[in-house]
RNA sequence: GCCGAGGUGGCGGAACUGGUAGACGCGUCGGACUCAAAAUCCGGUGAGCCUUAAAACUCGUGAGGGUUCGAUUCCCUCCCUCGGCACCA
């Protein structure tokens, strides 16, 4: 009789053994040849503990780790810490509470549950960005990209969460929301710091080609990025002494340009509105578009107002006069603030013609030919076509007609090509108190100064209120400044913003690499050594925020010289959400979480593991079923119970060719990430041994051998119970051998015209005539086709079909 | 509105470069074990038609069309779901 299955007591056992003999450290010998970097995404601790998500992400990499080892890589897998963020405070702010406390409490019960799950991770570099001897370093970049001129100081207008009382980046507001709190988000003038990203902005969109992603995702960081490639258009305005410049990418349809509309707060606007003859209609108009808020302006959705300024602009093309508008559909931050209005070829335009009553001319003939007046909206002609109308440029399509009105322009000296992008500068402060301390100090005058870097890191003091007042709550602590002036200068002060945690998690990746490293972020030698990134798991949400942020910390440490490299992640894939059992997100108001501690409790780690993979493909969501946890735990039964038929003497030789196919398959499906077809080949195999009398002793072997990244729990204890003393996760992946996993009987479908009618059995590589001829010989086949086919379709080891 | 991903049994999902659709698991039905239940084990299970039963046949991968000897897979049109962006000129 052999002993019950119990999981618990199998689990606690080797996760000590595992622990005590520390056989998941990073091995020393690693090269930056035989190395192998897996990441999962960087936790926030949240006081909840670990989710189903979580588990999934550490599962799949963790087979992933696993396989890799055993196929001679020298793996790195790590676990840190996101620590510093909102949820900690607020929860601070409500219970008075240190986020200090609550965070650490937070990271000793995932790091519990991460280590029960069985996870190889090398605890000996787990970081956590609270601790100051990582924040100095986040702090150090911040510094870093000062001094490269990265970093500045502007008023400007923010996005302000009033629940939250902090400035938020424009990648954290959702549908006009903030994404933590839902608060709708407010504009507001203040002086913020922010990190110079849209200088990277073209190489952030064109490396994306240097990186195996997901297309979506690359997709959707260039879309957020934004480039477009254009011109900008300076027109003389008969009466003034400047130009207007607009910006447009279409100027093929300049023919066809009626107006000029200006955002009320452009540039030209305000510096001109003096000298409007209609100075009074556009105060008003600017003073009510200022007095609209967000809410009001959703509500008129895309209705389009605007006033005349009295001003017209000279269309040299055509020597034509076009009125210039004030219009709040047009936005000051993008491009120039002012557009050309070419109201046939572009739908906003039109509608805003038709507001004022501008002119309308056509100037592209669509695939349709229609080449009448455009005199509706659905009428309004975005799509390729021919020009018309338009002079030099009738005849070409839109696209020859852009080139060569570009040059025209460029040439008389009346444009310049421009590109113009989406993506805005990055705003880094925060007015909170759970984050990095910004290194920097003002000065008598309030010019910023950086901190020095031998007075790293600047700590965050521990007396500190957290009521929100929209003063970061630095402000107050009596501590923070201590020391200030006799350091730097007479009434000199710290800078009391806190930096986004963005910049925490833009840069952890390195610090796994030399976590204990006090010179530096990461020597020179473990930066050459490991990276980039062999492979990532992270969320899909985190495309146009961290994995951006990730992208240009990296860029700006290869330009100052740091690294070699400059795309930090090379392989990188997503993992799906996982919804409750009723098909809804998983939250505490549906009352359907489910918690890894439970399933772990009443199943196994291994279970636990081995569901989340056979679920479904990683990246898709799907809904959990504790029925179809209990069948995995059923498969692990079976399993189990075939130990007792392990046989040394035994010899199969359909055992070893199944178990040679098994060892392909689920060797292949791992380098695929399908691991949920790998567990259902394993099942299938397991269904196999459970009807043979005996196994063969190295069959059961191999089998244990290739099931060990998936249920390294359970696996290990048959292993060491079947009399191996040593770890089976030291263990090599066991080869295949091609030669026995060739079929040598095929069952071949019979069709006639197209319809399997039959099923007959060949051998592998048999020939047309002889198959043909054992078709037709079959009972079922005769009744459909008398005599000879008219024409036989033969693909060898697939199908025979018969046309009569 | 635009962009992206996707629609396969009662459910989660399989299916190589077009070649036996529905692997594996769940559920369900029937049986074994049991005084009984749970657990476990064995067998059936896309729909329809016919039926005592079996065989056979027909239909079936969101809808409609096309290419092909053959389409879940390729092409066109449309519908729906999910995700992203949202006056970006």
């Amino acid at each position: 009789m052999i002993e019950k299955y119990d999981h618990i007591k199998i689990e606690e056992k080797w996760s000590q053994i595992w622990e005590k003999d520390n056989i998941y450290c990073t091995p020393d010998d690693a090269t930056s040849e035989n190395k192998y970097y897996i990441l999962p995404q960087l936790p926030y601790p949240s006081g909840s503990g670990l989710h189903v998500g979580h588990a999934e992400v550490y599962s799949a990499c963790d087979i992933f780790a696993r396989y890799k080892r055993m196929k001679g890589k020298k793996v790195l897998q790590v676990i840190g810490w996101d620590a510093f963020g909102l949820p900690a405070e607020n929860y601070a702010i409500k219970n008075n509470v240190y986020p200090k406390v609550t965070t650490n409490d937070a990271i000793d019960n995932f790091r519990y549950q991460i280590k029960r799950m069985g996870v190889s991770v090398d605890w000996d570099r787990e970081v956590g960005s609270h601790s100051p001897e990582y924040y100095k370093w986040t702090q150090w970049f911040f510094l870093l990209m000062y001094k490269r001129g990265l970093a500045y100081r502007k008023e400007q207008q923010v996005n302000w969460c009033p629940g939250c009382k902090t400035v938020l980046a424009n990648e954290q507001v959702v549908d006009g929301c903030c994404e933590r709190s839902g608060d709708k988000v407010e504009q507001k003038m203040m002086e913020q710091w922010y990190l110079k990203i849209t200088e990277y902005a073209d190489r952030l969109y064109d490396d994306l080609d240097k990186v195996d992603w997901p297309e979506e995702t690359i997709k959707r960081q260039r879309d957020w990025i934004g480039r477009s490639e254009g011109i900008n258009i300076s027109y003389e305005v008969p009466g003034l002494d400047e130009k207007i410049k607009v910006f447009t990418t279409r100027p093929d349809t300049n023919f066809g340009a009626t107006f000029i509309v200006c955002a009320p707060d452009s540039d030209f606007i305000i510096r001109n509105v003096e000298k409007f003859s209609e100075k009074e209609k556009v105060r008003k108009y600017m003073k009510s578009v200022k007095n609209k808020t967000e809410l009001e302006r959703m509500q008129e959705g895309k209705k389009k107002t605007g006033v005349f300024t009295g001003l017209y602009a000279l269309n040299m093309l055509n020597n034509k006069r076009i009125p210039i508008y004030v219009g709040d559909f047009v936005l000051a931050s993008v491009g120039t603030g002012n557009v050309v209005g070419v109201p046939g070829h572009d739908k906003r335009d039109f509608e805003f013609a038709k507001a004022v009553g501008a002119e309308i001319v056509r100037v592209v003939v669509g695939s349709d030919g229609d080449k009448s007046e455009i005199t509706d909206v659905k009428k309004v002609q975005e799509a390729e076509g021919t020009m018309i109308n338009s002079d030099f440029l009738d005849g070409l399509n839109i696209n020859e007609a852009t080139g060569k009105i570009m040059d025209y322009l460029v040439e008389k000296g009346w444009g310049e090509r421009i590109t113009n992008y989406k993506l805005r500068d990055w705003s880094v402060s925060r007015q909170r108190f759970w984050g990095a301390p910004i290194p920097m100090v003002f000065d008598q005058e309030g010019k910023p100064h950086p901190v020095p870097e031998k007075d790293l890191p600047v700590l965050l003091p521990d007396d500190v209120d957290f009521i929100p007042t929209g003063q970061s709550p630095l402000t107050y602590s009596k501590d923070f400044q201590t020391g200030v002036e006799k350091k730097y200068g007479e009434s000199w002060r710290r800078e009391v913003d806190t930096l986004d945690t963005f910049l925490c998690s833009s840069w952890y990746y390195y610090r796994y690499l030399d976590p204990r490293n006090d010179q530096a972020f990461a020597s020179k030698e473990a930066l050459e050594k490991w990276m980039p990134v062999d492979f990532y798991i992270g969320g899909p949400e985190h495309v146009t925020g961290h994995l951006l942020y990730s992208r240009f910390f990296t860029k700006v440490l290869y330009d100052a010289g740091y690294i070699t490299f400059d795309e930090p992640f090379a392989v990188h894939r997503h993992q799906g959400t996982i919804l409750g059992e009723d098909n809804r997100k998983m939250s505490k108001r549906w009352g359907n979480v489910i918690n890894p501690t439970d399933v772990m409790d009443r199943n196994g780690a291994d279970t636990l593991r081995i569901y989340e993979m056979f679920m479904g493909p990683l990246s898709d969501t799907k809904p959990w079923n504790t029925k179809g946890e209990k069948g995995v735990h059923k498969f692990l039964l079976k399993v189990w119970n075939l130990q007792k038929k392990v046989s040394e003497s035994f010899e199969s030789r359909e055992q070893e060719i199944e178990i040679n196919k098994l060892i392909k398959k689920v060797g292949e499906d791992i380098e695929d990430l399908s691991f949920n077809t790998a567990v259902a080949k394993s099942m299938e195999f397991t269904n196999f041994l459970v009807v043979e009398k005996e196994v063969k002793k190295s069959v059961w072997e191999r089998f244990l051998k290739i099931l060990s990244p998936f249920a390294p729990y359970m696996t290990e204890e048959l292993w060491q119970k079947g009399g191996n003393s040593d770890s089976i996760h030291k263990e090599q992946w066991p080869e295949y051998d091609k030669k026995l996993i060739i079929e040598e009987k095929i069952i071949m479908a019979v069709q006639v015209n197209g319809k399997v009618r039959d099923k007959i059995e060949i051998s592998a590589g048999e020939g047309q005539a002889s198959v043909q001829k054992k078709a037709l010989a079959q009972e079922r086949i005769k009744k459909y086709v008398e005599g000879e086919p008219k024409k036989v379709i033969f693909v060898k080891d697939k199908i025979i079909n018969l046309i009569v």
